[in-house]
DNA sequence: TTAGACTTGACAAATTTTGTCAAACTTATA
DNA sequence: TATAAGTTTGACAAAATTTGTCAAGTCTAA
């Protein structure tokens, strides 16, 4: 989901994943995986990015977090009931 | 918060720690961590003690998870919105 | 004061995630 | 078709995180 978003915005920008790959300082496989959700972009990375692709910082780390609970929660039973308490908590 | 959870279970079942711990076979300094939430339960473990103390398995695995999520999240911004977004991919 | 219950800290072991590279695949085009 | 550029894949090493183990420590009740 932020992989397929990334891709998007660098496409829009005509970069090659060599080119934003070198920006990052990675290597071209990692950033080719991550787009496509096999790896995690690090939270430096997706601010780094959003810099380069002017995009929006706010949406993208919003989108990054989505996926980091949706991995946790992807293969559990009891979710929504897990996100109620959670929400609950954090009031 | 499913470590106190269990805690207050064991100990309302009169088990000492060391005796959980060797219900489940494991360390007892380790559960002692995961009661106050140095470490996590496994899965596994959670059905098991609610299989051993008597309680409703499915309220325990969704405090289980929620610890889970809480713990991806707690030092992130942007929480709500994200949460706002795995709920809508779960619909 | 000592015995039992629990906690703590250090470190090893195991597991998971990430980084790297070469080779393979895909697509456009001469 | 052949070639080149871009991307993907798989294998494996390296790094990071999590878990397991043990000995020593604290705390409390008798």
């Amino acid at each position: 989901m932020i992989g397929q978003k990334i891709r998007e915005l660098r496409e829009e920008n005509d970069f090659l994943l060599r080119q934003l790959a070198a920006k990052l300082d990675i290597d071209t496989a990692q950033l080719s995986k991550m787009e496509r959700g096999e790896r995690f972009f690090k939270k430096e990375e997706i601010i780094e990015i959003s810099r380069i692709l002017k995009a929006d910082k706010q949406e993208l780390l919003t989108i990054w977090l989505a996926d980091k609970i949706y991995k946790t929660i992807k293969d559990e039973e009891y979710v929504f009931s897990a996100l109620k308490l959670v929400e609950q908590k954090l009031q």
